[in-house]
DNA sequence: GATCTTATTCGAAACGTTTAGATTGTGTCA
DNA sequence: TGACACAATCTAAACGTTTCGAATAAGATC
C-alpha cells in the first residue's frame, strides 16, 4: 500500500498543475491581491509582506500565468510577423533584427510564412489574429480584397514591410525600389548594353511593379524603346526564374545583360546561363536585386543592389512598438529607404572592346 | 446634439471591444453554453438553434477569444522554437519546414534566436515558457546547468534539434556529425592532403564536439598524428572563422586543405584565403559542412556536406506533435540522420600532379 | 395517466489573473 | 477622546471561455 501511495505521489508530481497565485497567497498568509501587487509592483507593499511573499514564490516555484493575465488586461505582448518566404535571405535578415528589437522590448514574435501564396496568406493572418497578437508586421504576398477586409476588421495595428498594398493605410517601411532599379539599369546602359533582359517578381506585389517601373524609367530616360519580350515573370523564386531566363536566353534577340529582381531568382538565372553554356560576365552581364554576404568571395562577383536590412528591421519594429505605446491614433507613417548599387564584376562593357573580345 | 451622438457612436465603433459569446447568445436567444457547443461542435445541437446561432455569429462578426479558451482548456496550440541563429541558412531551412508542418497541424510558432549566446538562450526559453507554449523545439547554444533546470521544471515536452545536451533526456533529431566529418576528412586525405586545417564551431555544442571528433577519427584511421595547431575555434560565425583561418594560413606549417565546420564559417575562410592572396582550389583545398543552393553556380564550386534539412524539420515537428497528442509518457526518441558528401571542385590532389602544378 | 428514456438546452462554476473599491489599522491633531 | 488622513491590505467582481450536472420537453412504455 505504501508503494501504491508513492506511485500516486509520483504521478501527481509529474502531472500536477503549476502553482497559482492562490497557492502563494495561502502559503504567505496574505490575499491574492497582495501577491499580485508584489509580482507586478503595481501597489506599494510593506517590506515584511513583500519578503514573505517573495520567499513563498521561490519556495513554491510560482510562475505567473500569462494567459490569465492576458485575458484580464487584454494584451499578449506578442507580435505576429508574416513574410513571404523565410528562406529568402533578405527576409531572414529582416526577421532576425525585428525579432531582436522586439524581444528587447519585451515582445514575443509569432512567425508565419505564406510561401508567396495569396490564399495561405489569409490563413496565416487569421491564425495570428486568432492568437490575439497585439500587432502585425507583414510583407504581403499580394493584395486581395480579403486581406484588406481582415486587416480592417481586426483592430490591431499593422506595419507593412517591403511591400505596400494600396487600400491599406498603415505604417510601412519600404525601399525606393524604382530608384534602385533605375540606377542599376542606368549602370548597365552606361556599359553599352541595349538589350537588357528583366526577370521580374510577381506583379501582384508593389515591389514587383515598382522594380519593373524603374527598369522602364531607365529605358525612357535613355530614350530606348521598351521591348516586352525582354521581360519575363519569375515570381521571386529560383525555379520560375530559371525557366524565365531560359526563355530569354534561347529567344531570337538574346539580351547581352540580365537584371534579376531579387536574390533567389538570380540563382536560377545563373543556372540557366550555365546550362545554356554561356559564361558570366564574359558572354552575358548580370545584376541582381539584394546583396549576398558571399558576393565578393565567390565568382562571378555579383553586382547587386543592397538593401539596408538592418534599418528596415529596426524601423519596422520601432513603428509597431510606438503604435502600441500611446501613438495609437496618429496618422500612418511611411518610411522609404534607399538601396545601394554595389558594383562588382558580373558586368562587362558591350560590345566587348577588351582583349577578351569573343567575336 | 445629433452630431455629438454620432461622434460617440463612431468612437464606440472604432474602439469597442470585440463581441463575445454572450453577445451571440443574446442575439440568438440561447445560452452561452449552446453557442459554445456549436462553435466547438462538442455537443449535438438542434438544426434550428444551430442555424440561428450561426447567422448571429455572422451578423455580429464574432471571433472566439483564444486567450480565454486557452486559459480554460490549458493549452495554447503554440510551439516555441529556438535556434542559435536564424540567419544561418541551415536553421532558416529547418525553421521553414517546421513552421510549415506545425501550421498544417494547427499550431502557431513562436520564434526565438539566441545568437549563439548562452545567457540570451535562457532568457529566450523563459520568454517562451512565459507565453505558455505547449511544446519546445530548440537547438541549444550550449548546455549550462540553468537550461537543464528550466527544462526540468517546466513540464512542456521538448525536442532538441541539431544539437544534443547531455543530461537532457528528450526527443531529439540530430545528424551523424562524426560520421559526416569523418567521410569528408577521409576524402581530403585520399587526395593526398596530410596537413588539414580544421575550423571548429563552439565546443560547448554537441555538434562542435562531434564534428571535431569525426576529424580526429579520420586521422586516427589513417594513422596520422593529430596536430592541435591545425585546429582553430571559429564559433560558428563568419567573423571568428575569418580570424581563425588567418591564423592558420599565416602560421609556419600552413595546411594544404581546410575543413570548415559550418556554412557561415566557410565564408570567413574564403575571405581569409582571398586576403592572403591564395586561390581555392589551386593553392588550397576547402570542404565545408552544410550545403548552399548556389554552390554549383558560383566558383569555386564548394565541396560540402549536405544535411537533410527537410527531413530534420519534418521529424522534429512530428515528434512534438506526437508528444502533444497522446504519446505523452513514452520514452524519448532519438533520430540520427546521415549527411551526404557532395563532391564539387574546391579540392585538388596534393601534392599537385596536374598540369596546373605551381611549383 | 404515471413513469422512464432520450435528446436538447441551460445555469453556473471553474480557469488564474487584475483592479476598483471597501476595510482595517495606525498615527495626527484638535 | 474622537475625527480624520493615510497607507497597507483585502474582498470580490470582472476577463471570455468550457463543461459538468441539472432542468426541461417530448416520446415511449407500462
Amino acid at each position: 500500500m505504501k508503494r501504491f501511495g508513492e506511485e500516486m505521489q509520483q504521478r501527481r508530481k509529474s502531472t500536477r498543475k503549476s502553482p497559482t497565485m492562490l497557492d502563494v497567497a495561502q502559503s504567505a498568509k496574505v490575499s491574492v491581491a497582495t501577491v499580485s501587487a508584489v509580482v507586478n509592483g503595481s501597489t506599494p507593499v510593506s517590506p515584511e509582506l513583500r519578503s514573505r511573499i517573495e520567499t513563498a514564490i521561490q519556495q513554491i516555484g510560482y510562475k505567473r500565468n500569462t494567459i490569465a493575465r492576458s485575458l484580464k488586461i487584454g494584451t499578449t505582448r506578442t507580435i505576429g510577423l508574416m513574410v513571404a518566404d523565410i528562406t529568402n535571405p533578405f527576409f531572414t535578415d529582416v526577421v532576425s533584427v525585428i525579432q531582436d528589437v522586439l524581444h528587447r522590448a519585451g515582445y514575443a514574435v509569432m512567425l508565419c510564412c505564406n510561401d508567396e501564396d495569396i490564399n495561405l496568406q489569409d490563413e496565416q493572418i487569421e491564425l495570428l489574429l486568432d492568437r490575439m497578437v497585439d500587432g502585425l508586421i507583414i510583407a504581403p504576398a499580394g493584395e486581395d480584397a480579403h486581406l484588406k477586409r481582415i486587416l480592417a476588421s481586426a483592430s490591431v495595428p499593422t506595419v507593412l514591410i517591403d511591400r505596400l498594398c494600396d487600400g491599406i493605410e498603415t505604417d510601412a517601411v519600404i525601399l525606393d525600389n524604382r530608384r534602385a532599379v533605375l540606377d542599376a539599369t542606368a549602370y548597365m546602359l552606361s556599359l553599352g548594353h541595349r538589350r537588357i533582359g528583366y526577370i521580374s517578381g510577381s506583379l501582384e506585389t508593389s515591389t514587383g511593379r515598382e522594380r519593373l517601373a524603374g527598369y522602364r524609367a531607365a529605358l525612357d530616360a535613355a530614350a530606348l524603346p521598351f521591348d516586352e519580350k525582354l521581360v519575363q515573370i519569375g515570381n521571386f523564386r529560383e525555379k520560375d526564374a530559371y525557366k524565365a531566363a531560359m526563355q530569354l536566353l534561347t529567344s531570337a534577340g538574346r539580351p547581352s545583360a540580365i537584371f534579376s529582381a531579387n536574390n533567389l531568382m538570380v540563382i536560377g538565372v545563373m543556372k540557366a546561363i550555365r546550362d545554356i553554356g554561356l559564361r558570366c560576365p564574359d558572354d552575358i552581364s548580370v545584376v541582381s536585386f539584394d546583396d549576398f554576404p558571399w558576393a565578393d568571395v565567390f565568382q562571378p562577383h555579383l553586382t547587386t543592389i543592397a538593401q539596408p536590412v538592418q534599418t528596415i528591421g529596426e524601423q519596422a519594429a520601432q513603428l509597431i512598438i510606438d503604435r502600441l505605446s500611446g501613438r495609437g491614433m496618429e496618422p500612418p507613417r511611411r518610411l522609404m529607404l534607399q538601396g545601394r548599387l554595389i558594383i562588382r564584376d558580373s558586368c562587362r562593357p558591350f560590345p566587348l572592346t577588351a582583349p577578351h573580345a569573343t567575336a
